[in-house]
DNA sequence: GGTGAGCTGTGCAAAAATGCACAGATGAAT
DNA sequence: ATTCATCTGTGCATTTTTGCACAGCTCACC
């Protein structure tokens, strides 16, 4: 095997289907990826991709050298963030992901304190609400609100995610069915709405935190909505129902790859993160 | 990760513990490496070496890289493979290996009438004892004489390997003890001996058949061979004890990797080798 | 202490890889 | 049918990488 870049090379152009858009992904220009792949295919007398009009298709035969392809991709990811662990300075990048509430409206102010701490820390923030690909190394540190924290990945549940009921002000008492708001994946009523409110009836589908508590604001309908949000935000046309809710299972969780635990920068980070919440935990589960 | 290349630098110079010798071993300028290496730490911000005054030595902390580094080469190995398993021509370069007395005494002549058969495939022969690394691509197809082929391989038993004594044909009976000739691994008197000659006596110990062979013709002792070797050979010199001996579970194997088997000029060899013993199947079981 | 073998670092020239600009090709939309 | 957008192939200039030759260094051996 001359070249191991190749592989790379390869499978870019495999998953991508045309060369435009793996040397777009590359970040080289397209007839360089031409120039690899057709060395490649020469160098081993083998014909990988089909020139359809719409661009390059595998080879049914190579369909399984691509899926070797993904596994030797992982092992570079993994080879790099291993290499990264073994840098033991305060600087460097580091790449951060959280939901974009609790960054907008409690860590954003916070942050800066660490960038005070650490200047030759470069913070690279990815708001985002699904879990960004750490072993991509898209993120090096994820900040999730969650019940689930996916295996690979380590990290400790910071605190736990206490939730409230939570209407406009100027609600007024329903005469026939309770408005309430929910989140996008759910069809059914949920059970606090069943449990706790005459007549519920779902009248508002939102995919984002913000939202929710903005249409709450407006006087959309009830939702339940972890307090953090409240909290943080204090409008004073949102007012919290006495009602207790059960305890969540959800909590707030602070992930990163093992590779990096030695990481410096890393770890600072994550040091800042997980004291600032304990330092603001009244804010989670008052 | 920028270069996916610069993983089996790092891996071999870790190996080597020296520019010089890893650079001839990927096959280029010992500058090149070192411009490699230092490319790869500055841009990661790593130290990875350190610099003996005997060579470079892996950090303590790079030594779990260095680990990640081998499967990453096991798998761009199993990749290339996966590659030349695409190639359906009856041409290139196929890499073989045999023990050397079967190479000599038997193959080579029909190895030739390979050869008139496909022009346009080179063999690459490696002759030698013990199994070379398939899976490093240092052989394609091996022809092995064994009772345990490695797993990770497939392949089949031609035949079965059948065993005799042999004397030397001016060989006196012994007077007190039975000069044998044994293989350098076995120290004590080996069973056939005991069961069949008179006070055997280990007197001579070789690692290779042929020497075996010609220890014999000169008298030094009784040695216990297979047949093909005298059947091949035929010294006038050399004559085979009336004994019969148990039958062994030794036999004659054809290994190649599993990855190879769509290959056509891997194929073609194989088949040869295949036809070409069992038309001479009577040199290894008569 | 001298000598030689083996290894690493560096400046410069040669070679190779890459980017760029443009041409041709294809398919979709008007 | 025409236009437009998108993709791929190619010649040439530029950049990057590599090889080469030489110098300096360490260590072992005499």
């Amino acid at each position: 095997m001359n070249n191991w870049d190749d592989v790379r090379f390869f499978l870019e152009v495999a998953r991508q289907g045309n060369l435009t858009a793996a040397a777009r992904e590359l970040g080289v220009n397209h007839s360089t990826v031409a120039r690899r792949i057709k060395a490649l295919e020469d160098r081993q007398g083998v014909r990988l991709f089909e020139q359809l009009s719409s661009g390059y298709k595998l080879t049914d035969d190579a369909y399984e050298v691509y899926e070797l392809a993904l596994d030797i991709e992982a092992l570079n990811y993994r080879f790099s963030r291993k290499l990264q662990g073994l840098d033991s300075r305060l600087q460097g990048r580091v790449a951060l992901t959280m939901p974009h509430d609790i960054f907008e409206f409690f860590l954003a102010e916070h942050l800066a304190q660490f960038q005070e701490q650490h200047p030759e820390i470069v913070l690279d923030l990815l708001v985002a609400k699904g879990l960004k690909n750490l072993s991509h190394r898209e993120a090096d540190i994820a900040l999730r609100l969650t019940d689930t924290p996916p295996e690979y990945l380590v990290g400790k549940q910071l605190c736990e995610l206490h939730y409230g009921l939570y209407q406009s002000s100027k609600f007024q008492n329903p005469e026939s069915h309770t408005p309430i708001i929910t989140w996008s994946d759910q069809a059914q009523v949920p059970s606090w709405a069943v449990e706790h409110l005459p007549a519920p009836s779902i009248r508002l589908h939102v995919n984002d935190l913000l939202a929710m508590y903005k249409a709450v604001e407006a006087g959309l309908g009830i939702a339940r909505m972890p307090v953090y949000m409240h909290n943080c935000y204090r409008s004073p046309k949102v007012q919290q129902l006495p009602t207790k809710l059960p305890k969540s299972k959800w909590g707030v969780w602070l992930l990163s790859h093992a590779d990096l635990r030695k990481t410096a920068r890393v770890q600072a980070l994550k040091q800042f993160l997980q004291s600032t919440l304990e330092q603001h935990l009244a804010l989670f589960t008052a």
